[in-house]
Formats: structure tokens, C-alpha cells, sequence
DNA sequence: TCTGGGGTCCTAGGACCC
DNA sequence: TCTGGGGTCCTAGGACCC
């Protein structure tokens, strides 16, 4: 049998804001009070990110909107983000964590599963070993997880969501049916709001009656999703720990407005800071997209995109603007503009020309600038190198961008 | 509930080919 | 050409995750 760990960190944002701001003198624990980790107001970015426990009492929720959680709790303190502190913390305890298996696999900012299988020489007991790592992790960086212990990613997984905070959980074959089945079905990971509602509306409540659902039933209203509907809700899952994921698939940039754009020049100007952003992460990455979207979600919340497939894969921003102009051109409804955003998909690492001779000068020539204005970029900061015409937005630009 | 941002995966439908 | 069927590629939209 497999022996699989899922280390989740205790509502993330907020403990590790929480080790922060005490490190930094502040009085008062935010993880004891009813507290939030919240977007930016300013912006229209006011959603809660992450909440403390008593926050939670009060029945707020992650991301509703910060207006609504201080409705339910007048008294809620509201803290911002703190994003690179926070892939500090997620890196330091990914580090720590892969000392006890190298089989480790980080599934998000602030969970990750290890595989323990065939180790048994070196550690007796797991239900110990999970001790170990709980209270080493609380004294070492100050903040609490959660560790479920199962024979596979998906029963470890929710173990981890049992009970919180700073507990460890088991969900061994054997225990399915008591441990699992009782819950929700929501509660599965993999239903979401829709599937949740259509299960409900099947009569089926529990994760058991999925589990004990015809599959017949559930072919009929979910067509392929049915199977895995099935196998989760049996805690069946055959997924490997995989430590190092297979290469990016898509990378994307997009942002909330001040205000709902309606001036094309304004959204052309957001499409070009994007296509720098963007490209630049390609870069690091190595890698080439050959495929290019602009997604947009208008004043009425509505979403909607328009893509292309390029000929030849690129990295290049000024490449990358230009076809997102295009899209846009051809796309954008003339309708109030909320989020806007560019979307690189058909990641390659090869580049297979098929240029004439002068064209693929060109592209040699470009590379060599583009590999300078990285250099510049990294060296000082983003968007020193941009139009004189876009110079303006540039101090308002700055500012937001330091707090990524 | 006046509703972020970055990802992955799936599906339906259309274009195009033989 | 009042027209089949299968395969492949692409696009748009949506569901789900943290």
C-alpha cells in the first residue's frame, strides 16, 4: 500500500501575515481576531482572500466581497495581501518538507503532497512522522497545517480538510465509508458549485449516495465526467506524486480595472504593459506560445475571449502586442470593459522556423534587443523601457506593480 | 455577494481534409 | 452536386482548483 502525506498550510494568507506582522512588532496575533486578508478597496479588488477562524465563525466566506463580510462582522479588521512574503513561506516549507522524502509534489502556494511509499525502513510509525513535520513546522516558522495520511493524493487530500486547525487526519480504505460517505457532497474536491447543484437536484446528498449512485444515472446527466465522479467518491485515485511537474501550459495575465474602460486607446494601453508582463515570463521560462488570446469580462460580468494560432511560436513582446492589438481589433464588443486580459497557450521550448532567409535575420536581431531589454528590466525594475507616449501612466504603473 | 487572479481540463461546434 | 463519414485541428465557453 502507498503511504501518501497532503501538508496544508492553516488559512495561509492570513497565518503567514499573521508571523509577519508579529515579527515586525505589531500587538496583537490577527489568527486570534476576527480577521481578513482582503484585496485592494481602492481598486475593485475587495474580496476576501483569507479569514481567521472567528472571522469564519461570523459566516464570512473566501472571496465575497469585503463589503458583505464587514456587514456580517462590523468589527472585522481587514489586513492586505503580502504576496512575496508569501512565496517566502511556501518556499521555506517546501524546502524543509523535502527533506523527509524527495518525492514531493507542490500542488499549490501552500499545499503539497509526499509520498512516503516504500520508506518503511526508515520511518515505523507515519501517524509520528506526521507529528514530527506538525509540531517541527509550528516551532520552526510559527504557523499551524494540516496533515492527511492516506494510499493515494485524492483520500489524503481530503483528509487534510477534515478538522482544523493543526491536525492530522487518516483516511485509510478501511475508513471511507465512515469518514468520507457521512459528508456532503459538495464537499468532494472536484464538485464545484454546478456539479454540487446538479447532484443535489439527482437526490444525491452525500458522498456515499454518489459512491452507491447507478452509473448509469450519472453517464446520462455527466457524460465522461461520470467516472470520476464515481472513482473520487469510492476514494479511488491511481495519480502519482509527481516532483517535477510536466512543462507550463498556459500562462496568463489579466487585471480588474479602476473603472469599466470604454476608450479602445486606454484598453490598448493595459494590452501592452500585459503583453510585457507576459512575454517576460515566457522568457524566464524559456519557452515559446504559439498561441495568443485576449480575454475580456465586460461591465455586466459577462466573459468572453478571441484567440489565435500563431505560424511561427514567439516569446517576443513586441510580437506578442502586436497580435494582441489584432485580436482585439477583431474581438472587443465596444462594450464597457471591466477585466481584460492576454492569454499564452501551445507552449513550446523548440522554435521550427519556416522563414525566408531575411526574415529570420530579423528575428535573430530581435532576440538580441529583446535580450537586452530583459536585462535592463531585471536590473531595474519593469517598464523602464516603454513608449514615450505611455511615459505618463508610468509612477501609477510602478507603484502597483510593487506590490506584486 | 456588486463579485480577484492564475492556472488546468473538458466539450461542443465549425472548418477542412480525404 | 440538395450530398456520407471519419479524422484532425481550432475556437469559444465553461467548470473546477487554490
Amino acid at each position: 500500500m502507498r503511504i501518501i502525506f497532503h501538508v496544508d498550510v492553516n488559512n495561509a494568507f492570513l497565518s503567514w501575515s499573521a508571523v509577519d506582522l508579529l515579527r515586525k512588532g505589531y500587538p496583537v496575533d490577527i489568527r486570534t481576531i476576527p480577521s481578513i486578508i482582503g484585496g485592494d478597496e481602492t481598486k475593485r479588488r475587495e474580496i476576501v482572500l483569507a479569514k481567521s477562524p472567528i472571522a469564519k465563525k461570523y459566516g464570512i466566506v473566501t472571496a465575497e466581497t469585503i463589503y458583505s463580510a464587514r456587514k456580517k462582522c462590523p468589527q472585522l479588521q481587514v489586513f492586505p495581501a503580502n504576496y512575496a512574503w508569501y512565496r517566502e513561506c511556501s518556499l521555506k516549507l517546501m524546502n524543509y518538507l523535502s527533506q523527509y522524502t524527495p518525492s514531493l509534489e507542490q500542488f499549490s502556494i501552500d499545499e503539497c503532497f509526499l509520498d512516503f511509499t516504500g520508506t518503511s525502513y526508515l520511518y515505523k510509525d507515519y501517524f509520528e512522522v506526521a507529528l514530527k513535520i506538525k509540531e517541527e513546522i509550528k516551532e520552526k516558522f510559527g504557523f499551524t497545517v494540516n496533515i492527511g495520511i492516506a494510499s493515494n493524493k485524492l483520500c489524503a487530500k481530503m483528509a487534510s480538510d477534515f478538522e482544523k486547525p493543526d491536525k492530522i487526519h487518516t483516511l485509510f480504505p478501511n475508513e471511507i465509508a465512515t469518514k468520507m460517505w457521512t459528508l456532503p457532497v459538495g464537499d468532494l474536491f472536484m464538485v464545484g458549485k454546478r456539479t454540487k447543484e446538479k447532484l443535489l437536484s439527482l437526490g444525491i446528498k452525500t458522498i456515499g449516495d454518489l459512491a452507491n449512485a447507478p452509473i448509469s444515472l450519472l453517464k446520462r446527466h455527466f457524460k465522461n465526467q461520470a467516472i470520476s465522479l464515481k472513482e473520487a467518491a469510492l476514494g479511488k485515485d491511481d495519480s502519482k506524486v509527481v516532483s517535477i511537474k510536466d512543462a507550463t501550459k498556459c500562462i496568463s495575465v489579466s487585471e480588474t480595472l479602476q473603472y469599466d474602460y470604454k476608450d479602445p486607446a486606454k484598453l490598448k494601453k493595459i494590452l501592452f504593459y500585459q503583453a510585457e508582463e507576459v512575454g517576460r515570463s515566457l522568457r524566464k521560462k524559456k519557452m515559446y506560445a504559439k498561441s495568443i488570446a485576449v480575454t475580456y469580462k465586460n461591465a455586466f460580468f459577462k466573459s468572453y475571449s478571441h484567440q489565435m494560432t500563431l505560424v511561427n511560436p514567439t516569446n517576443l513582446t513586441s510580437d506578442i502586442y502586436q497580435y494582441a492589438l489584432v485580436l482585439f481589433e477583431q474581438s472587443w464588443r465596444e462594450d464597457a470593459i471591466r477585466n481584460i486580459g492576454i492569454r499564452l497557450s501551445d507552449l513550446t521550448t523548440v522554435v521550427q522556423e519556416q522563414v525566408s532567409f531575411f526574415e529570420e535575420k530579423k528575428e535573430e536581431k530581435n532576440n538580441k534587443v529583446q535580450e537586452v531589454i530583459d536585462q535592463i528590466t531585471n536590473k531595474y525594475g519593469k517598464n523602464m523601457l516603454i513608449p514615450a507616449s505611455y511615459k505618463e501612466d508610468e509612477i501609477e504603473r510602478e507603484e502597483k506593480l510593487k506590490e506584486r
